[in-house]
Parts: structure tokens; sequence; C-alpha cells
DNA sequence: GCCAACCTACGGTTCGGGCAGTACTATAGG
DNA sequence: CCTATAGTACTGCCCGAACCGTAGGTTGGC
């Protein structure tokens, strides 16, 4: 029986927690997954952690609608049900509000300087920049700038 | 043996929390202020906030380090201890690998999606981000891969 | 000297995150 | 049937962030 009554199908969706995020990226990454496999993942970065406590977690993140489960053997096979993409977004926008005011330019500063990124990684930036700059204009047209030119 | 002269130069500094760094800004921008000051730059954005709630914050703000006071009249005029930069910096940096792996291009291209940025804000990552490369091409002169010691 | 205004110090409350122990339940193996 | 095993449910503890009230001190005006 699925009891999946979707009432209240509450916007706002709540932001996981830090140790909440680290249990999505599991879930994420395999599709589903059971308590003793996210412990499992979790238990080596963390040294000290216990079982119960990754139950928990999920049971918490449960109530605030992050992940849903489904009885798999005589265990709950656990899903997200956020979409990674929307989480993170919101909480690189929340942060880039918060921490800096929506100033970008910091936003990346910041990040540059703490971290020294190599080359590859600088020549990614510059092409994800160059694509949404050209979305940008396209969408804007009375942009001024003529920067248009290419090889396309 | 001998207590070494750990100065213990306070490396892991602490973070500011959110109030903290609402606190820090207006400090920042101000250079010194009392307590009245930074509730009333405060306050507006906040709503309801009341005078003591900034004072035990400017309070345990001290007792972190981030911030000292002298007298001045008879009241306190707080100042920072801690450079904007620095706390920016390890900001952004925690962030970055706690959310993100250390994943700069999700980092920015999460907050590129959630913001749409103008086109003049995407100039100047670009900016930005060519003079980083110019530097880390300097630096690396063989396509080395950087080292990742640095700051810490 | 006395009062009002303003300041700091200190204690306490509330809430959420993180963590883990204990109790209960279902199941597989003998 | 009985027991070990592995799972979930429930509850509580600890700590830090955020918030605020009240007590007590200092100062300037009268």
């Amino acid at each position: 029986m699925h009891e999946s009554t979707q009432r209240e199908i509450d916007m706002s969706e709540t932001l996981p927690t830090s140790r909440e995020l680290e249990a999505l990226k599991v879930l994420w990454s395999r599709g589903k997954a059971t308590v003793r496999e996210i412990y499992a993942e979790l238990r080596p970065r963390d040294g000290d952690l216990a079982y119960t406590t990754v139950l928990s977690l999920l049971q918490t993140m449960e109530e605030k609608g992050l992940v849903g489960h489904e009885a798999a053997g005589k265990a709950y096979a656990y899903h997200a049900k956020v979409r990674r993409d929307s989480v993170f977004r919101r909480l690189a926008g929340g942060f880039l509000d918060r921490v800096f005011d929506g100033a970008l330019g910091e936003y990346v500063a910041r990040a540059l300087q703490s971290k020294r990124p190599s080359l590859e990684e600088l020549e990614n930036l510059e092409r994800m920049i160059a694509e949404v700059k050209q979305q940008t204009m396209r969408r804007g047209q009375g942009g001024g700038k003529d920067k248009q030119g290419g090889t396309r």
C-alpha cells in the first residue's frame, strides 16, 4: 500500500544541517540506502559515530521532508526527497546573501583566496561564466556591449 | 621540560556566528562603535531586538577574541580585532569545503543559478579569474600542480 | 544631596543540532 | 519453540546561539 498521500507539499522546504547534508550526499550518489550503509560511509570520516545516531538523523530528516523510506527486507531503504541541485542552489544563495550581502564578486574572490585553484579549475570557471554571460546577453539583448564575436 | 613559548597565535581563530557577523560588519565599516550605535544599525533590519541582547553579543564576541573595547565617555567603544578579509576568506573556505567538498565549480555555479548576476558582475568575475589565472601561471610555470600548504 | 538617564554585568530561558543509550520488534537459524 | 541478531522507536543529554530582564554602577542636572 502506498500512503503517499501528499497532502500539504510544504514549500519553504527546510534546508539540511551539516550532518544531514552528509547523509543526503550518500543518498544522492546511491539513489537509495539503508541506515547501515549510510552509517558505513559516514563512520570513517567521522571517527566515532554511533549507528543509532545515524538512525536518529534519518528520522529527523524524514520529519522535515528531506527523505522518505520504504521497507526493504527487514530494514528501511531511505531515499532523498529533495533534489541535489535545489538544495545546493539554496544553500549557496543563502550563504551568499547572509554573509556577503549578495556580492558575488567577494563570494568568489574569498573562495579563490582560500583555495588556490588549479589552472584547470580556473579555465572551467572561465567557460562557465562565459556561458552564463552569453545567456544573459541573449536574454537582455539591449546590453550594448558587443562581445559577440566569435567562432560560431 | 620548560613551557615552550607557546604564545598560541590563535591558529583557529573562532569564526563569528551569523549575528556576530552582523555586528562585525558594522564595526568594520565604522572603525569603532558603541553598543548603542551597533544596536541602532541592527535594530531596523531585525524588528524587535533588545539593547541588552546586543550588549551580550558584544561581550561574547570579546571573550572569543573577535572584538575589543575601550572606555569612551561613559560607554565602551568596541572595535573589531579580526580582519575583514581573513574572516570572509575562512568563512568562504569553510563553506566551500563543508558543502561542496572543495569543488569550486559547483560553488560558483550554484550561486550563479541562485542570483542571476548582471552583465557587469559577470565581467568583473571574468577579470578576477583571468588575474588569478595569470598569477597561477607565473607561479607554477611548468604546469605543476600547486602544493596545498599555505595559510591554514 | 538627590534623582533620572544611561551604561554594564550577570543570570536565565528557549530552541535546535548533534549524539547516543535503552527498550522494543521482527526475523533467521538451530 | 527459542534465542541471537539486526533493525527501528523513543527519550534524554549536552552545548552553543540568540535573546532578554533585572540588578547595580556612574554621571550630569538641579
